[in-house]
DNA sequence: ATCGATAGTCTCTAGACAGCATGTC
DNA sequence: CTAGAGACTATCGAT
């Protein structure tokens, strides 16, 4: 640092990269200027505003970037990582601590790089070792080019006997050979379906012949997966996707559409038993939600050990809302609250709980918020489809509305305002307040009005003045 | 009764792709 | 392919 240069520096948690920065930035901060300490007061106020009110994380941030260094994660909201990215190229942060978001795609290197944890935990194996494509991917980094006629990574050993081993591994060591995941039920479920539903195979030979053209097939034999092939057939003719004349075979409408949509095979047909388990009323927001959460494609919360009671007694006073049955088998029942507890989550998003609060009340980070809502939304839209399809008219209306509010994270009554573009959930319960509720009342109102709601400036006002002449709504 | 040092126990853990049609605050 | 950090708690002795 002291001759001019940066560091980057990778670990394996997030809690870790926070940790580790703010633990440097005491140091760091003694070799920053006057000039330099003023900018980055200036970037540590972005970061902290960056949410409306700043959470823990916002602040911890804050006060290491006035400090130059910086944490950055995948739980950070999109605007900090980007100030963070960008202080860092701009030679105004020397350290940012980072998991593995910076390792790959991203364009972001420094002089020195170091790699801390050669181990992460995983959910099916425990600790296991980081593989060496992703150490020398992080350790790829060192070296500007342009700027530093050299590049330093260092991987650090726990102990003397460790060095020679993560030597020969790790930097003198070959990275593993890409393995084709084709070969996997999930993914093979949703190929072979898309295989037949594009109309490329109509006959299990056809099928075989595709895998024959893949990468998977390059490393493995493809008769060690005609039998995974013909099970993955079985189960989309037994859910009804595909469905066999004689040798030819055919996808059925459902099959086509679960494809069109892209989703795994397997959520269609959880989406599915939840539609056609709707009995009488119209699906609750909660349910639906539950629904999706319920699918592979949804990532779901963690549920920590404190939790277990809470959700409990929520599925106990909301039993009637999932499209389910509540499991009772004990280790099922477990992944059900967690299902439960995603699906509050996109709940209180919904009912326009601010951010920092469900930062704070389901300990996602605003970059995770934003994240799965989009998949949310993803699933929601592809359960209406499917709804359409399957004529289950009681989940359409619902459905629509309910893709619209997790898109916007508003209640129903802002549907209407948060068409317009320039408004999002904010700025359209801003306008509520004023008293401004349906398009009708901006159409009615002065520009000077309108920029005289809070967040709302003269060309705000202006914008959505221009959108609403003309404009009807037509409801959701 | 209170404090606090210490050892033992418990809890938790990276990232990111897809539909569709355009832009948040 | 199964670790390590940090929070939490029980225990015990000193005051």
């Amino acid at each position: 640092l002291r001759e001019g240069g940066q560091v980057l520096i990778f670990v394996n948690t997030r809690k870790s990269a926070q940790t580790v920065a703010s633990s440097l930035s005491e140091k760091v901060v003694m070799l920053l200027g006057e000039g330099e300490r003023e900018r980055l007061r200036q970037v540590a106020k972005r970061v902290e505003g960056a949410l409306g009110e700043p959470t823990r994380t916002c602040k911890l941030l804050a006060e290491c970037v006035r400090r130059g260094v910086a944490f950055h994660h995948a739980g950070l909201h999109a605007d900090q990582r980007k100030e963070v990215e960008d202080a860092f190229r701009g030679n105004l942060l020397k350290v940012v601590c980072a998991t593995p978001t910076l390792a790959a795609g991203m364009n972001l290197p420094a002089r020195r790089v170091v790699v801390r944890d050669y181990r992460r935990y995983s959910e099916d194996f425990g600790s296991t070792l980081i593989p060496v494509l992703e150490i020398q991917q992080m350790m790829g980094r060192a070296g500007r080019p342009k700027y530093d006629r050299y590049g330093e990574a260092v991987l650090i050993a726990k102990s003397e006997g460790e060095v020679e081993v993560l030597m020969e591994e790790y930097v003198k060591g070959e990275p593993e050979r890409l393995v084709s995941k084709l070969g996997t039920e999930p993914a093979l479920r949703t190929h072979v379906l898309a295989c037949v539903a594009s109309g490329y195979a109509s006959t299990v030979g056809d099928v075989l012949g595709f895998m024959e053209g893949t990468f998977f097939s390059h490393q493995f034999e493809v008769k060690t997966m005609k039998g995974v092939v013909e099970r993955v057939l079985d189960f989309l003719e037994e859910e009804g996707m595909v469905r066999k004349e004689g040798e030819r075979l055919l996808a059925t409408p459902f099959g086509e559409l679960v494809s069109r949509l892209y989703i795994d095979p397997l959520s269609g047909v959880l989406m599915r038993e939840g539609l056609e388990g709707i009995s009488k009323g119209e699906p609750t927001t909660l349910g639906l939600l539950h629904l999706i959460c319920r699918t592979p494609d949804m990532e779901r919360l963690y549920l920590g050990r404190g939790e277990e009671m809470e959700f409990e007694n929520l599925v106990e006073e909301r039993w009637k809302e999932f499209l389910v049955p509540v499991p009772e088998d004990p280790e099922d029942f477990e992944f059900f609250l967690a299902e439960v507890k995603t699906a509050r989550m996109l709940e209180s998003w919904v009912e326009e709980v601010h951010e920092e609060r469900i930062h704070e009340e389901f300990g996602v980070g605003a970059g995770d918020i934003r994240r799965m809502v989009e998949t949310a939304s993803w699933l929601l839209h592809a359960a209406h489809e499917l709804a359409r399809l399957l004529k289950v008219k009681k989940a359409l209306r619902p459905l629509r509305k309910l893709e619209e509010r997790v898109k916007y994270g508003v209640k129903e009554e802002l549907l209407e305002l948060v068409q317009l573009s320039g408004i999002g959930r904010v700025r359209a319960r801003n306008l509520w307040k004023a008293g401004y509720k349906r398009l009708e009342d901006i159409k009615r109102a002065t520009v000077e009005q309108l920029a005289s709601v809070p967040t709302i400036g003269p060309e705000t006002a202006k914008s959505i003045k221009r959108q609403v002449e003309g404009r009807e709504w037509s409801g959701i």
